[in-house]
DNA sequence: TCCATATTTCAATAATCCTATGAATATCGA
DNA sequence: TCGATATTCATAGGATTATTGAAATATGGA
């Protein structure tokens, strides 16, 4: 990731109903949601969930599939992987310890071993 | 964190000129630079870095300290776990082989066992 | 083909943010 | 205390972004 795509990524997410549609693909996972069923979740007009839709693809954070009458929005995990790679990039000169809750934080449901405080 | 919060972070980082003095803050360590040097790095007015060091600090990811006659800023690590933790929350229920990648990719200079793919 | 469903596109308004400028504040050494 | 250095505060303009509603596109079934 490169500086342009991580300024992208953070406009995207720095606005209340794109951030809310994002978390709620990553926790649905690669089977994602389709657009009606994300306009009904955040209470939003459909013209305006379509806008941020469009908004968070551009980003890289989500890709759409057609299924039928419905398209079907995905969270793209590598552009996270990547993100956090960027912001962390020569985090700690050496000292891991400075850096250790940072990737504690990331072991969300698979604590690993070695990465604990 | 809460959404708030995360807004606030994100918004804050959604700039090209804030988001340079974070990295360079993150690599910098503890320690931190001085207001007039990271005005220097980033080749911007002292008054407009200082509008964006306060816009980071409101978001939490920085905090001052005056030494003499300079104010020193450092990153806050702990506002980034959090971010990333809030990104992550209940990311793959429960399907870890979908989130590794992102462990992976905040193991920065630590390569921890049983965090790779 | 015709209609209903699902979603996007467009245009206009409203709201927000960035940057530059100059004045103001705080610290240090003579 | 005075001048020099380091940084912040306040204002305003210009640019970007969000929201709304109506019209347009695409799909599936009768």
């Amino acid at each position: 990731m490169d500086e342009r795509q991580a300024l992208t990524v953070f406009a995207a997410l720095s606005q209340e109903t794109r951030l809310r549609i994002l978390r709620m693909l990553v926790v649905a996972g690669p089977e994602g949601l389709a657009a009606g069923a994300i306009a009904e979740k955040v209470e939003v007009s459909a013209s305006n969930v379509s806008f941020h839709l469009k908004e968070l693809e551009r980003a890289g954070l989500v890709t759409a599939r057609r299924d039928a009458r419905s398209i079907i929005y995905s969270a793209e995990y590598d552009v996270l992987s990547g993100l956090i790679r960027f912001l962390m990039e020569d985090c700690c000169s050496g000292r891991p310890e400075i850096c250790a809750p940072v990737i504690s934080a990331a072991t969300c449901c698979t604590p690993v071993k070695g990465a604990a405080l």
